[in-house]
DNA sequence: TTTGCTACCGAACAATCTGTTCTCTTTTAT
DNA sequence: ATAAAAGAGAACAGATTGTTCGGTAGCAAA
């Protein structure tokens, strides 16, 4: 591809990110994104139709590298299916965003921070559900797996919210030790 | 109150709400509130500063409602944790969004579900936290309650989202069920 | 190196939305 | 009945959006 192109696109999000972490998603205006990335205004429109157009882009390419890495993990261990597995996907998940690559954590504590935990949650769901097949659950039967997987991908996200509102004091072993402790026990 | 005032006020709200119904609040414009509404352009002006400004109103009525009817619930029973109580907070809660009062279940299903969830569950935050103090929890001791507090009132918002979006299917006394099942191990 | 292709720039545009100001009319409460 | 309050409606400047156009510069392949 073109250096020109990939050059503008890095700048475009760049400036993005920049952006969303002082001000809401919704006050930012594609002209201040032009801008910032000291870009023309043509230019923009000819990589994005719109702005939501270009924040899907940011999450795909957040996410993508996230959940794909997480998915290499869970070849090698479980989810949490194999019982006191010293490593888990939770926990590489964990390790992954603190390194904070493409600036995930000022996104995830911007003021528009529901979005991406909602795609965040969305492309965990799916990693979830895959593991979750074929897995010898306990004794909750009568409960709907369906219902699980969402409680587990849920807490998750919700966890990784309280976590960076709270400015991330704990480290990633002790909120998966956390997260242990409230869903090992329905597993 | 000057009946006018309540009557356009409920306009607006009505308005809003049938907008947000059927696009994003993002693409909402205050013009298109107005026609709606069937109002002049300086009434809206004279009732709310901004969209958001609306928005901050719409949320603290519905949940204003929602939430303190769940208070007088906790003074008759507890929160989960006089156990096997047959009526909980939780089913309390339930019932009152299935009776869909405001619409609210129209706004939880919308687009922009994730804005109403978020403050969904700030207000739960509050609720669960104050029936959490003087709670004899079990052996988490080592778990912030912080961290537990978070996790309820999460775990439920992210429920309701889930059976929202899967059209309700289940009755409130399920859900309970459920959700005790994923609860009660961990308090 | 040359050539052709592609991306980028910058100006200008019509259309829309915003928030405010003004005057005038209608309704309410007392 | 009257004064105060609320709404209607027009008009406004300013900003944002998405598009079009002609011109410039960089890239890659021959």
């Amino acid at each position: 591809m073109d250096r020109r192109q990939q050059k503008t696109r890095t700048a475009i999000f760049s400036a993005f990110s920049a952006l969303l972490a002082e001000k809401s998603y919704n006050k930012i205006t594609v002209q201040e994104i032009i801008d910032s990335a000291n870009i023309g205004r043509t230019t923009f429109y000819s990589h994005f139709e719109t702005k939501d157009d270009l924040l899907k882009a940011l999450c795909e390419d957040l996410f993508g590298h996230i959940i794909s890495s997480a998915i290499d993990c869970t070849h090698t261990h479980g989810l949490y299916s194999e019982q006191s597995a010293p490593e888990s996907v939770f926990c590489h998940l964990l390790q992954h965003l603190q390194e904070n690559d493409k600036n995930i954590i000022g996104l995830l504590s911007s003021e528009s921070s529901e979005i991406f935990l909602r795609y965040f949650k969305d492309s965990l769901n799916g990693l979830v559900q895959s593991q979750f097949v074929n897995q010898n659950r306990k004794n909750n039967t009568d409960i709907p797996q369906d219902f699980l997987i969402n409680h587990v991908s849920g807490s998750f996200v919700e966890m990784v919210l309280w976590w960076i509102k709270g400015h991330m004091k704990q480290t990633p072993a002790e909120l998966d030790h956390y997260f242990r402790a409230v869903i090992e026990p329905i597993l």
